[in-house]
DNA sequence: GATAAATAAATGAACGTTCATTCATATTCA
DNA sequence: TGAATATGAATGAACGTTCATTTATTTATC
C-alpha cells in the first residue's frame, strides 16, 4: 500500500530548522560568545557532530539568522506597506508597524543588533547593507513630508536614527503582562515621533485615538 | 642628595588603572565575553599572572568598569545641574548634558549597556539600581513639567525609555570629524526631544539659535 | 642615612576545563 | 543501493586561574 501521504517531508530542513530556532534562543538570552556548540546540539536533541551537516561554522549559524532576519523584516514592511489605503499617515504607519514586528520578533531583533560585532568583516557587510536598506524606508518617508511642509525635520538621516533607536529601545523593557499592553505603546510612541517631526496635530489626533 | 622627588609614586594604583584602561579599550571593541585575560595583561605590558594582584576575577574588572561609569555619569550630571542658572531650561540641559557626555566616554557607556548580560546576578542588580537612579533624574524632569502644563507628557517613564534610547543611540553612528559635530548634533536633538513632549516654541528657538 | 625585615607586585610555567571542529563509523531513509 | 544524517570519540588550541618563586618597593630599626 502506498505511504499514507505522510506530509512528504519538507526537506532536509527540518533539523536545520531546530538548529535556527535552538541558537537564536540561545544567542538572544546569553549571547553569541557566551553560547557553546555543544549547548545548540543539546537544545536540538543531538550530538554536537550532527550540527556540522547543517551549518559549517557556528559563525555561518549567526550569519544565516541575521540575514534571514533583515530579509524578513523588509519583506514585513513591503507587505505592510502595499496593504496601507493611501490615505493613511506613512510616518504613522511606520512606527506602528516597526514596534509591533520588533515586539513580536523579540529574539531576532535583539540578536540582530546586539551580535553585530561578533560577525566576520564579510558578513558584517551584508548585514550592515541589509540595515542601511530598511533605515532607508523611513528617511525616504521624513524627506517627502519635509519637502511637502507636513514635517519640520532639519536633518532626514538623524531623525531617522533618533526615531529609530528610540523604538528599537522598547524590546528592553517591553514585558508582556506589564503594564502597558503593545497597543497602548504604540500609541505613546506613535504621539511621540509625531510630535518630534512637528506634526503637532497629527499626534493629538493619533494620541486620543484609543481613549 | 636626597632622591630627586621622583613623584613620590602616588599608590600601588598605578598598575590597577593601567589593567582598567586596557580593559575598557579591549571589551568596547571586542566584547567581554571575546577578550581574554591574556590580551588583557599584553596590553598592559605585563604577565597574565600579574593581573591577580588587582583583580580578583575577570568579573570584577568589568564590575568595577561598570560601577565607576555609573558614579561618574551620576556625580557629573550632579556637578551640571548645581551649575546651571536656575532659569536654563532643564530639558534642554538634561538632554546636551547627555549627549555631550555619552560621545565623551563612548567606550564607558558602550560597555556600560552592551555588557550588561555578562554581569553576574549580584553586579547586575547594583549596576540596574545605579541605572535607575540616572533614568529617574530625567523621569522627574518630565513628571514636573507635565504637572506645570509645560510639556505634554502622558506616561513620564515611557518618554523617559524613549528619549534616553534616542540620545544613546548617538554614539552609534556619531564620528569624530564626520558631517555633524556635537554642537550641531545637541542642536537637532534638543529640538527633536523638546517637540516630543509638546514644548513646540522652546524646540524652535533652540533648534535656530546655531545657524 | 644605611641596613634589615616586611610587604607588594610580577614572573613564567602549569592546571584542569572547555572550546569549535573533524572524522571514521554507524544508522536511517528514499 | 546510495545518499543524507547522526554518532561519539578524538584533536589541538585557548580559556581563566593558581602558585612557587623572584624581583621591587615600602616600612622599621639602629
Amino acid at each position: 500500500m502506498s505511504a499514507p501521504a505522510r506530509q512528504s517531508t519538507p526537506k532536509g530542513t527540518q533539523t536545520a530548522a531546530k538548529v535556527r530556532a535552538a541558537a537564536l534562543k540561545l544567542f538572544a538570552r546569553n549571547g553569541y560568545a557566551a553560547v557553546s556548540m555543544r549547548e545548540v546540539a543539546q537544545n536540538v536533541g543531538v550530538q554536537p557532530g550532527a550540527l556540522y551537516n547543517h551549518f559549517a561554522t557556528k559563525q555561518d549559524i549567526l550569519k544565516d539568522l541575521m540575514l534571514a532576519h533583515m530579509a524578513d523584516l523588509i519583506s514585513a514592511w513591503e507587505r505592510e506597506a502595499a496593504n496601507k489605503s493611501s490615505g493613511a499617515d506613512p510616518l504613522d504607519t511606520f512606527v506602528r508597524f516597526h514596534i509591533r514586528y520588533h515586539l513580536e520578533k523579540r529574539d531576532e531583533v535583539f540578536v540582530s543588533y546586539m551580535e553585530l560585532r561578533n560577525l566576520e568583516p564579510d558578513n558584517y557587510q551584508q548585514v550592515g547593507a541589509e540595515r542601511r536598506r530598511y533605515e532607508t524606508i523611513l528617511t525616504d518617508i521624513l524627506s517627502a513630508g519635509a519637502k511637502s511642509g507636513r514635517y519640520q525635520v532639519k536633518d532626514a538621516k538623524v531623525a531617522t536614527r533618533a526615531i529609530i533607536a528610540m523604538l528599537t529601545g522598547i524590546p528592553s523593557w517591553y514585558q508582556p503582562g506589564g503594564a502597558l499592553d503593545p497597543t497602548e505603546i504604540e500609541n505613546l510612541y506613535a504621539a511621540l515621533v509625531q510630535r518630534s517631526v512637528g506634526s503637532a496635530a497629527n499626534a493629538n489626533t493619533i494620541g486620543e485615538r484609543v481613549s
